[in-house]
DNA sequence: ACTTAGTAATGTACAATCTACACTTATTAG
DNA sequence: CTAATAAGTGTAGATTGTACATTACTAAGT
């Protein structure tokens, strides 16, 4: 094509990631953070991020910044929000797209991790953030509670095959409330998007917890079929 | 500050609004759309989009392109969504910030509007749009199925003073749904977010209808308390 | 082989909310 | 004073949510 649109003034973009993860030996959510490298705050603790490439889209670069941390490829990601003010970034003028993205803690590779010397950060642990981070962190800390009730993604956090009790854990502390265990595990089983394994966990105790996995097919037809996920 | 990042790629970034409208006599939910008058697809229909300026957030481009189209201030607005796909414009690579727009379809400036080109469509009779503007304005009308339900942003499609019965076409025009007036009237009058005025509608019928205010004080002090809102 | 320790698994009664459904009331135009 | 029109309202039954305590299972230790 020949057009052009008139001068207008073009912008960097990035993408930061907020990536979560369920801790399962203490039990707590954790958010994975990254010592910057680059100048100003060089050595203060950020979201991962990067910028975007000129063949990408942004959940192209989302994807890719994910994998240069984690060395994971389909992580559960979603964008959250477009965070613009013209002071944001005092290098330069940079808007920036965050994600949230959901990993299982133990799944990710150390070496990089070590690169980039990042650290996952119990939420109440988390310390202050470049930038706007801070926001974005908040943000996406509100929307995966909202998330976390109308969709099936708190499996992503746990292991392919979980417990009801990890599970139950998970939601408590992502809702940061206590939940009955009779009434979560018919909560959970009344939704019927759950198989449950013949394979028990025996870490926990000598009878052991029966495994379950998310039936990722179930809740498709299901949802073909108008059932909203809710607990 | 002197640092500068390596050289990075710029883009373009443009907003483009989702502009709802609900016609208090048809009873239906309307978007406004706008012919586009530059090259490429000259004449097309479009949504009401611009170009993010130099010292502005992208809130503020959404806002200043609504105003521009509307003559409004202070319409309900909301972050959608991040278009980027690489071709997606074919002039210039260009990512597109989408904003969901909640109006009163009285409210707005005719003139403005012809300037535009710019008329309100039904649902139902929305033309194809360019570039990928259909997809954005199906996202945007799922997304608004869903807010609807969750927040209380109906009221910003209605004048400062409704009949319930406008209330219950609204929600039953967004949700695509018939509802019951006897539990509906129950369900929203239980929220008590609402103010019961003296003033009745006459126009609808002999006997009058009651008008209501939406209680914006009463809904925060409820919000801050732990209420939710729910349809 | 029996006891112990420790977590897993499960059911019920009551309260709250949702759903379906139809008649009476208020008003004014004629 | 009658007719027309939409507004306004209640109840019973079904479903879902909530609070709450006991029994079941297993293996390790004696």
């Amino acid at each position: 094509m020949n057009f052009q649109y008139p001068v207008e003034s073009k912008v960097l973009v990035a993408v930061d990631c907020i990536i979560f993860g369920f801790d399962e030996n203490e039990e707590i959510l954790k958010v994975l953070l990254i010592k910057r490298d680059l100048t100003p705050h060089k050595g203060e603790w950020s979201l991962m991020g990067g910028f975007l490439e000129d063949e990408e889209t942004v959940d192209d670069a989302a994807t890719r910044v994910l994998h240069t941390l984690t060395g994971l490829d389909n992580i559960y990601m979603e964008q959250l929000h477009v965070f613009s003010e013209t002071s944001r970034d005092p290098v330069e003028r940079t808007i920036s797209v965050a994600y949230i993205a959901l990993i299982n803690i133990n799944d990710h590779d150390e070496k990089l991790i070590q690169q980039y010397s990042a650290r996952w950060f119990a939420l109440d642990e988390k310390p202050s953030l470049i930038f706007d981070h801070d926001g974005m962190f908040n943000l996406a800390l509100e929307r995966l509670r909202r998330r976390v009730s109308t969709q099936p993604i708190g499996f992503e956090l746990l292991p392919e095959k979980f417990t009801m009790r990890q599970l139950q854990k998970l939601y408590e502390e992502i809702l940061a409330t206590d939940l009955d265990k009779r009434n979560f595990s018919k909560k959970i089983n009344s939704l019927e998007i759950l198989k449950k394994l013949n394979e028990k966990d025996k870490r926990s105790s000598r009878k052991g917890s029966y495994l379950f996995k998310f039936d990722q097919e179930k809740y498709d037809e299901k949802s073909r079929q108008g059932f909203h996920f809710k607990i």
